[in-house]
RNA sequence: GUGGCUAUAGCUCAGUUGGUUAGAGCACUAGAUUGUGAUUCUAGGGGUCGCGGGUUCGAGUCCCGUUAGCCACCCCA
């Protein structure tokens, strides 16, 4: 196996094979993935968030400063030239560090997207993968209600551009559910509470209930925090319902206060009414966030978890820095998404990226393909010539399974009316163009063609 | 990390109480015909039955291990 060229020793052949969790991605994937990065990157800008990118590899004391044993056991961490090294298994620790050390040059609000693989070393399951991408933007320095309601916009908007039909996004604020249990003088339970509340989705209210007494949790206590986070029905009955609850408390008002707030601010912003809803049993089993906490499900999918994610945190970098940075953001889970789209048959599968499949007909016209192929991208199309004059059949049944939408076909014949035949592939429809060698004038139709096609031709 | 189910050709799957050279459809390749995605005809390639052990005269089939996928727990995107 020294010299590639020479046949390999069957007997010493590698198996070529991936990591349990971690997978190829071919063409019709990757394709998919390219476009709802696209797609992200678009949504991301418009909010004017701009594009930071991080090493994969951090310092192990950087990662494991949080702490969590959970993180720390899935942590992919390694010693390197006596460093100890680990693999980012979030987009959002990094930042943490980021902002601890750039913060005084980057200025304050600081809006960021960042688009890139993360590794986790647990159980892998229908789209959860050890290593995955994450689509993460976030604004820090500031408290603001605003930057609140942008991100909560900013998800409807990415959501909404992908293309998904019905989604739901679930919002809640964890001040109501430190206002319930500081009543219920559970504030120091918070987390074991919280992540028996979040499971509600999954496990029955008598499960949930179970959860909490084998806690300590007295069943009058349990029967309040059930009843909160089985609340439902449109976003005001919600809040109303939620005022004996956790209203006459501090912490409690606040956030009644501020999730009213908020869906003010996404009517004004005119997203559709039922898109947003308030679930009190959102909590995220994540420590750190203290304010708005948000989670967003496809409606026909919904057991396949939220697939963006995200919440308001105090302080992002206390770890790194004595400089108190709070902020807000989400992540849109970008391979569960795939996961999900490929599910429901509603994953576009091309093979080709291209628009225009030009087939090579006659080989004394090679240059003539050429000089066409040229102009055209020059249009601003992508365009495939076939690499061989094979047999005409054979060229548009292989452009027809690549997905091209448009082939053009010029023969012998056609080059000498000044003719060509323009194929949408799709419906099998066929334009003649007339274009006596005037490249642009074909340019021009191919063009229209393309445009006719994507509009539903 | 724990438990359950699964693994046969590129894809979808057959394969009898364990019994000859492991099959089908689709896909693929080449040829014939045709200047156009189709039809038809002919020929062909492709599987160490996930991998490794064991039981047996004999294993795709039974047992153990392992790897991968799916499901549940856990956690999460």
């Amino acid at each position: 196996m020294t010299d590639p060229r020479l046949p390999s020793d069957p007997r010493t052949l590698i198996e070529p094979r991936t990591l349990k969790g971690f997978r190829d991605h071919l063409p019709p994937q990757a394709l998919a993935r390219e476009g709802i990065l696209d797609i992200a990157r678009r949504v991301y800008r418009s909010y004017g968030f701009v594009p930071i990118d991080t090493p994969a590899l951090e310092y192990l004391e950087i990662l494991t400063g949080k702490g969590s044993d959970e993180t720390d056991k899935q942590l992919y961490r390694f010693t390197h030239g006596g460093r100890e090294v680990g693999m980012r298994f979030d987009l959002t620790v990094p930042l943490a560090r980021f902002a601890a050390q750039h913060i005084g040059t980057l200025g304050i609000p600081f809006k960021r997207y960042h688009m890139a693989t993360v590794w986790r070393g647990e159980n892998t399951q229908r789209g959860r993968y050890r290593e995955f991408m994450q689509c993460d933007f976030d604004t820090i320095g500031t408290t603001s209600p605003l930057a609140d309601l942008e991100t909560v916009l900013v998800v409807h908007d990415l959501l909404s551009a992908i293309g998904l039909e019905s989604f739901t996004i679930r919002i809640n604020d964890r001040r109501v559910l430190s206002g319930i249990l500081e009543r219920l003088g559970l504030a120091d339970r918070s987390t074991v509470v919280l992540r028996a509340l979040d499971k509600l989705g999954k496990v029955s209210p008598e499960g949930v209930a179970a959860e909490l007494a084998g806690h300590g949790i007295d069943a009058a206590a349990s029967a309040d925090l059930l009843k909160l986070a089985l609340l439902s029905g449109s976003p005001d009955s919600v809040l109303d319902a939620l005022e004996p609850l956790a209203g006459g408390t501090a912490p409690g008002r606040a956030g009644i206060d501020s999730l009213r707030a908020l869906l003010d601010g996404a009517g004004q912003a005119d997203v559709p009414a039922g898109r947003i809803v308030v679930d009190p049993s959102i909590a995220r089993g994540l420590d750190y966030y203290t304010g708005l906490v948000l989670e967003s499900f496809l409606d026909e999918l919904p057991a396949l978890g939220s697939i963006c994610s995200g919440g308001r945190y105090d302080n992002l970098a206390g770890l790194y820095t004595k400089q108190h940075l709070p902020g807000i953001g989400a992540s849109l889970g970008i391979d569960r998404l795939l996961a999900g789209l490929e599910e429901l048959g509603r994953l576009e599968t091309r093979e080709t990226a291209a628009d225009v499949f030009l087939v090579y007909f006659d080989e004394a016209h090679r240059g003539n393909y050429l000089r066409i192929a040229a102009a055209l991208r020059r249009a601003g199309m992508a365009v495939e010539m076939a690499a061989e004059p094979k047999r005409v059949g054979q060229q548009l049944k292989v452009a027809s399974k690549k997905g091209f939408p448009l082939a053009l076909d010029i023969g012998r014949d056609e080059f000498a009316a000044g003719t060509a035949q323009c194929k949408r592939m799709k419906s099998q429809h066929s334009t003649v163009i007339d274009w006596h060698g005037d490249v642009p004038v074909l340019v021009k139709a191919v063009a229209a063609e393309l445009a006719a096609v994507r509009l539903g031709g």
